[in-house]
DNA sequence: GATAGTTTCATACAACTGTTTGAATTGCAA
DNA sequence: TTGCAATTCAAACAGTTGTATGAAACTATC
């Protein structure tokens, strides 16, 4: 097994260019400069590029699920099984969120890693990536047993908008600092859990009855 | 000037395949293969790759901006110079959603590729892209003549969500259809418009007093 | 300290990329 | 028809990619 010192060397820097420059941009001459070693030790450790990518988001994936599951079951038993929905969206969002904000040596390698992931979604990782819908249809029973009177599809449509929120904030961060000449603060990222929690749950509590029975008055 | 059937030949070529397999995996050598062209074509009618993918993007840049620009201008005028939030919000979603969703055979190729581009992100189009916040700007100043009492940070945070559900809900539509079982009916676009529209109005015009102020009990 | 197994290294390879070239072909005006 | 420009074409180019090779360097066991 010997010392292990070269596979987590390129680990580290893979996860480190892919999360800054996306996947399409790394080479891997790039990742094993980076991380200081030879060509060749991708293939020997790994076996392939596409085998390394998939380690490295199989790896986060679990932790991330584990991180949202945990803060998840912690709310569901203080509450007797039954978790108030803000909670669960927390859950759900607020680690992404606060890994990839807040000021920039403070986020996380690993979590702007798996926006990567969750955007470009190259043939390695789109193989895996159909296992986190069983990680989602967790969430989705806990928002079910916290809001017993709504239907599923406006569970699923809330656990929709939340993520989407979630990841279009952290995707466009700079674009929105620029539309809002500074004045929406990334950095304050309990402020945008706050924000993103709130809409995500008036979506899912309002008595949104307006939206499909009536008129339907299409504005073209 | 000539036929300029090579030219157009090569631009529809390259729109399919972009909005279908993304940038990443669509060679020079495919789109001439589709367009039933000579691999030079491309170079001699647009001097390179990028430059094809430039003018692409640019075209149906201003195409998709019209198009909502003329949703928003006809709301506003119809409500002397302040249309309902509700409206503003349904000409900044709606066209994209009704381009990209509802049944296959309805989606617009163009429609399709704008979503590529707007997740992608490749270098020539990264350029161009930044004059989008002036687009958005326009919407933001809409926004704001139709809700006089918020401050300029929740509009520019509901048009960032409004934004966020619409895209997310596009990229992610085969995933909220697996999950949700079939539930979540994305082929009734004019439903998932009202949605959209209708959790953004909220987040708009609710009293979110509580988001902001209070204790900010993190879950963690 | 010799040996066997693991790991590293420089280098080469084959495949693919966007682009260029220069000759052939076309279309059209005089 | 002749002549000239615009366009098409097959072929080659130079660069980059992920991967494979076989020799060298290391490591640990006896």
């Amino acid at each position: 097994m010997a010392s292990d010192h070269t596979r987590s060397a390129i680990l580290a820097a893979a996860e480190r260019l892919y999360a800054d420059r996306g996947f399409g941009d790394v080479t891997l001459r790039d990742i094993v400069a980076e991380a200081g070693v030879n060509l060749a030790a991708v293939n020997y450790h790994f076996g392939s590029k596409d085998e390394l990518i998939a380690e490295l988001f199989v790896t986060r994936s679990i932790a991330t699920n584990r991180e949202r599951l945990r803060e998840l079951k912690a709310a569901e038993e203080e509450g007797g099984g039954r978790a108030p929905i803000e909670v669960i969206l927390r859950a759900l969002v607020g680690p992404t969120l606060r890994g990839c904000l807040g000021p920039e040596n403070q986020r996380s390698t690993a979590a702007r890693f798996m926006i990567r992931a969750s955007i470009e979604s190259v043939p390695p990782i789109r193989r895996i990536k159909n296992r986190e819908i069983d990680h989602l249809r967790k969430f989705a029973g806990a928002m079910r047993r916290s809001l017993p009177d709504r239907n599923d599809v406006d569970i699923y449509w809330g656990l929709n908008f939340a993520l989407a929120m979630a990841h279009h904030t952290i995707r466009e961060s700079e674009r929105l600092t620029k539309l809002s000449e500074g004045k929406c603060d990334l950095d304050d990222v309990e402020d945008v859990v706050a924000r993103v929690v709130s809409v995500a749950t008036m979506a899912l509590t309002a008595g949104r009855a307006e939206a499909k029975a009536p008129s339907k008055v299409a504005a073209r």
